[in-house]
DNA sequence: TTACTCATGTAACAAGTTACATGATTTA
DNA sequence: TAAATCATGTAACTTGTTACATGAGTAA
């Protein structure tokens, strides 16, 4: 996937961490965990075998720049250098990524579904509703609090989850 | 991400495997690698190296049954299983998974994008609105020629760009 | 002082990518 | 007969996952 001839080449993980340090500042790899951890809309476990790893990564390429507070837990506030704040525009505005449909798993399923048992298929799809409408719920609850950045992710989660319950209807 | 006391438990991609092996008969790995290749909706590379070995595993576990023709190219038609089968169809109806937002690299940009200045905004979004409706027309010439499993998909991705669009409009 | 949170990280593993290797069959 | 397609697969690499290890600061 990395495109060789393209040294500023960003992977999705690493395009959203430089996004989350850029709109915060002087964060630590730690908050970049809990920031995905926590957010609804981005799904990534924010595990630190990724995080660090990527983090490391981004420093070595000159995207990062890392100052050691002289606290004794060896604390690091991460910003972007001027190369990173390119690379993330760079990564954020290439319209051949942000125009692709990705990875849907609603929507991989709802093609099989067309294949089940009319009473399984109805099964699977009122099951499906409820877990999709509990979520919007909770996507509400979370939308007063938000930056704007988490707050257009989530307009997006509830649009999506909207579009998939009318789906769910017309195909009924 | 295994969940390891789920004997039956599937990744997506296996999932998919099994999926268009059962709604097409007699299929070879080649079959399904070209599938996923061409598949608009399914957006692996169809890789050989991820579509091989997940071969190998479903058929350790007995999900998927390899029936050697008598070719000279060691050609193997595969079949699901009893089991298979119902691996497939638990891994299809799992609502918990069906209903999450998933990982969509429009929605992860659009929150960037409220960061940057109006004329990089401006620029970026209408590139990505040329880019989703050029891919519109190609789902749209797709179209006619599928079967329902994949129908469905398309349905859902062509909604999908649609939705974008019109958050791009808003948005502006 | 006990428990929780903040903070950094590694180890073992899973599963994807590109690129390559090999050979049979079909079609122009 | 040359090129394209069908068919199986491996190798090296990247990057994600869970689970674990370690320790500092804070609040009950």
């Amino acid at each position: 996937m990395p495109i060789a001839d393209d040294a500023s080449h960003l992977t999705e993980i690493e395009g959203a961490i430089l996004s989350e340090i850029a709109h915060r500042q002087n964060v630590t790899a730690f908050r970049v965990r809990r920031a995905f951890e926590t957010s609804p809309s981005v799904e990534w476990s924010g595990s630190a075998g990724a995080i660090y790893p990527a983090i490391r990564r981004l420093r070595a390429r000159g995207l990062l720049d890392g100052e050691e507070t002289g606290d004794r837990r060896a604390t690091i506030k991460l910003t972007l250098t001027p190369d990173g704040a390119r690379a993330m525009t760079a990564w954020a505005c290439d319209p051949a990524r942000a125009s692709s449909v990705g990875l849907d798993p609603f929507r991989l399923r709802a093609g099989v579904w067309t294949t089940l048992t009319a009473t399984q298929r109805r099964s699977v799809m009122e099951e499906t509703r409820k877990a999709i409408e509990a979520n919007i719920a909770f996507l509400e609850a979370y939308m007063p609090s938000l930056d704007p950045v988490e707050a257009a992710r989530i307009e997006l989660s509830l649009a999506l989850q909207r579009l998939r319950l009318a789906y769910l209807e017309t195909v009924w």
